[in-house]
DNA sequence: CTTTTGCATTCCGCATGCGATTAACCCGCC
DNA sequence: GGCGGGTTAATCGCATGCGGAATGCAAAAG
């Protein structure tokens, strides 16, 4: 295998295209120019716009199709969801986990002490845990509504983690949300994730609030 | 226009197939036979099965695509879902429905009372009934969430509602739905639709289990 | 100066051919 | 008679060509 690319599908490099922000909401995909930039036909790039349209990530302005942006609402709604999904999650983790997924999740957590100052590692971090819990309620439908909430969340550029002192409450929150597993309290889980999550939403508010004082178009 | 079928996508007619039982779970679906059946070629059908791979109506077995198939496992992880989404949605529908939805959802429950004794009738009704709570909610991305759900619910051949009673039963548990979201009490709204859903998954347990006599395979 | 119409260009959707990979089958050998 | 190796056939994945539709621009008329 001397090709330098290790050809991930077309679909997995649109994804990390717009993860990494190489292409940003209201960017104009157009076929040709992906199939030059990633060195395949049109044809899989096809299907992989299809397959993100279909997840909500792209929208179709006319006939053209543009990354998906998320408006206020739009945003507060996503949050709702989540804030509802993750929850349920967590009430099925603290039903249904192993002590070996509680154990994980602890050990997650200690870890997370450890990545305190480093904002990139601590969103890497982050979405683990956050997965973990997913899986850890067993339901592998919720699992799968769980990963199509994140991935439209991954239309917003930053994460409310680089926001100051976000890291440590974050942490005190997921030690928190594991606890209640541990302890098979559902409830306490569920409102504890939810509160988690309200936390997120809240800072990302604050974020967008202060960031818009130069109006973007 | 002399073509008598008024084209949809490939996509909607295989998911109608699917629907009508023309495929049903554990079939196998090849690119080329579907192509010749619908009159398109190979192109727009690998889309479309694509499409339906990542909403896990088809799974992979080697390379060919089948129909995917739940089993008991399965279904009571999707019922749980679909109870929590649609409690969630009655919830946000208690919050944000206008007059004129809640004013809709009455008119269907009355039409319902008409439709009684048609099983096919009742069970469409029924759908719209549902789809209308969600749209209730006014979150999109639940409307979305929903839909999944119940796309991976046609998998399962019959309707709960063509089980003895159960019409009865269901029009008398939607009026209390649409009369908490009326009120706007959404713990209320919460209540009545998570036990409206856990009352047809009764039902359909009970459905599997007589049917379970003569073992399938 | 504004509006409308016509033309050109761009881009999408589908068909089809080709190469590759995988699964099945058959034959021979143990 | 069973198992393994090799060959064949089937089907998938991708590339590319072609027709059609929509959009944008320009020019002319009101």
């Amino acid at each position: 295998m001397t090709d330098a690319t290790p050809h991930k599908d077309a679909y997995t490099l649109i994804l990390e295209a717009i993860d990494t922000g190489l292409y940003r909401p209201g960017d104009r995909l157009v076929e040709s120019e992906l199939a030059d930039r990633f060195g395949v036909s049109r044809t899989p790039i096809r299907e992989a716009l299809q397959r993100l349209e279909t997840q909500s990530m792209l929208t179709r302005d006319g006939r053209s199709l543009i990354v998906a942006s998320l408006d206020h609402n739009q945003l507060a709604e996503l949050y709702a969801v989540r804030a509802e999904l993750e929850g349920f999650a967590a009430r099925l983790a603290a039903r249904h986990a192993t002590d070996e997924e509680v154990r994980l999740l602890r050990g997650m957590v200690d870890e997370d002490r450890a990545l305190m100052h480093d904002p990139k590692a601590l969103s890497r971090a982050n979405r683990r845990f956050h997965k973990q819990i997913h899986l850890a309620s067993h339901n592998r439908y919720l699992v799968q509504q769980l990963d199509l909430v994140h991935r439209s969340m991954a239309l917003l550029a930053t994460t409310s983690l680089s926001f100051d002192g976000r890291g440590v409450q974050t942490i005190e929150e997921h030690s928190a949300i594991v606890e209640a597993i541990a302890t098979g309290d559902g409830d306490a889980a569920y409102d504890a994730l939810k509160a988690h999550i309200s936390t997120a939403f809240l800072t990302r508010l604050r974020q967008d609030a202060t960031s818009a004082e130069r109006y973007s178009v």
